[in-house]
DNA sequence: ATGGTAGGTGGCCTA
C-alpha cells in the first residue's frame, strides 16, 4: 500500500464531513516536541482530518502547548499534561472531551499518560519509556523501569477495561507504546531479537497484556501478518532511512472488540516522515463506524 | 564492536 492509496480512504471520509456523523476517526502520533513542529501537526489535521489526535512527547509544559494553533483548526477540545523538556501528552478533538483522568504508571508524575471520553469512548494516550540501550534489566535501570513500567500496565488496563464495560463504555488505546510486537513490526526480526523494543521480555509482556485485557490490536486486522509495518524509523540512519526501510512498529491503536468489529480502516501516515525536520514518528489512523 | 541524529536544556540528559 503506497502512501497515496493509504491517505484516500480514510481522508476522503472525513475530509468532506458526508460521513462524519458516521464515523469516529483516530489517530496517534508520537511528535517529539510539539512546539517544534506544530505547523506539522496543523498540516496533518488539515489533510487527514482525524476526529481524535492523541500526542505523545510534546516535550512542553501544559501551559506551553500550542493550544491556539490547533483551536484554530476547529480541535477546540484538549487536554493536556506536560512537562519541562521530556515525554508530556495530549488529547485533541472535534468532539467534546470529558471526564480527563491521568495515571501516574511506578508513582512517578512524568506526564505519560491522559485519558478522555469522546462521543461515549474512552480514549487513551500512553507513552511507555523507551527503556535505554542495554537490554539487561540489572545493569540498565531504564529497562527495569520499562518492564516495570508494562508489568503494571497489564493490571491496571485490564481493571480500566473491566470498569468501563460496567460502564457501558468501549475502549481505544492509542500512543508510543516503544515495543514492536511482531516479528513483522520489526526490519529484521532475528537481528532486533536482542535490541530494546523487541526483546522477547518486551514482546511477549505487550501481547500479554493486550490480550489480557481482551483488546484488539486494530492495526494488524486491516494489515495483516506477514506484512511489514513500521512507524518509527531511527534519525540515525540519516537520509538513508527511506532507502533501506529500517523501521519498527512502535506505535499502536487497540480497541475494545465490540469497536473492532466496527472497525472500516486503518493508515500509516507516512509522508510525515518525508517532510523537513521530521518526528522519527509517523501517525496512525482507525477510522471506526459510529453505532 | 561501535557510532550514527535529534530535541531541550543549561553546562548533559533522553530518545
Amino acid at each position: 500500500m503506497s502512501a497515496d492509496d493509504e491517505r484516500k480512504p480514510l481522508a476522503t471520509a472525513t475530509m468532506h464531513g458526508a460521513t462524519h456523523g458516521d464515523a469516529l476517526t483516530i489517530a496517534t502520533w508520537n511528535i517529539n516536541s510539539v512546539r517544534l513542529r506544530q505547523q506539522q501537526v496543523a498540516a496533518f489535521l488539515d489533510g487527514w482530518r482525524p476526529d481524535v489526535l492523541c500526542l505523545q512527547e510534546i516535550r512542553c509544559a501544559t501551559d506551553a502547548f500550542p493550544a491556539r494553533t490547533f483551536r484554530r483548526l476547529g480541535y477546540e477540545h484538549m487536554a493536556v499534561w506536560g512537562r519541562k523538556g521530556h515525554a508530556g501528552v495530549a488529547i485533541l478533538s472535534r468532539l467534546p472531551l470529558c471526564n480527563v483522568q491521568r495515571h501516574c504508571f511506578c508513582g512517578l508524575e512524568d506526564a505519560r499518560h491522559i485519558m478522555a471520553e469522546v462521543a461515549g469512548v474512552e480514549v487513551h494516550s500512553l507513552y511507555v519509556p523507551a527503556g535505554g540501550d542495554v537490554p539487561d534489566a540489572g545493569r540498565n535501570p531504564k529497562f527495569a523501569h520499562k518492564l516495570a513500567f508494562l508489568d503494571e500496565l497489564r493490571t491496571w488496563l485490564a481493571r480500566q477495561v473491566q470498569q468501563a464495560a460496567s460502564g457501558g463504555r468501549e475502549v481505544i488505546l492509542t500512543g508510543d507504546l516503544n515495543v514492536a510486537p511482531l516479528p513483522d513490526d520489526v526490519w529484521d526480526h532475528r537481528r532486533l531479537l536482542r535490541v530494546i523494543t523487541h526483546t522477547p521480555m518486551e514482546t511477549e509482556r505487550l501481547e500479554t497484556l493486550r490480550a489480557e485485557a481482551g483488546m484488539v490490536d486494530v492495526v494488524r486486522v486491516r494489515l495483516p501478518v506477514p506484512e511489514k509495518v513500521f512507524t518509527w524509523w531511527s534519525y540515525r540512519a540519516g537520509d538513508a532511512w527511506e532507502q533501506h526501510d529500517r523501521g519498527r512498529r512502535l506505535d499502536h491503536v487497540w480497541s475494545t472488540p465490540e469497536l473492532a468489529a466496527r472497525l472500516e480502516d486503518v493508515a500509516i501516515a507516512r509522508e510525515t516522515r518525508s517532510w523537513p525536520r521530521p518526528s522519527d514518528h509517523v501517525p496512525v489512523l482507525a477510522r471506526f463506524r459510529r453505532r
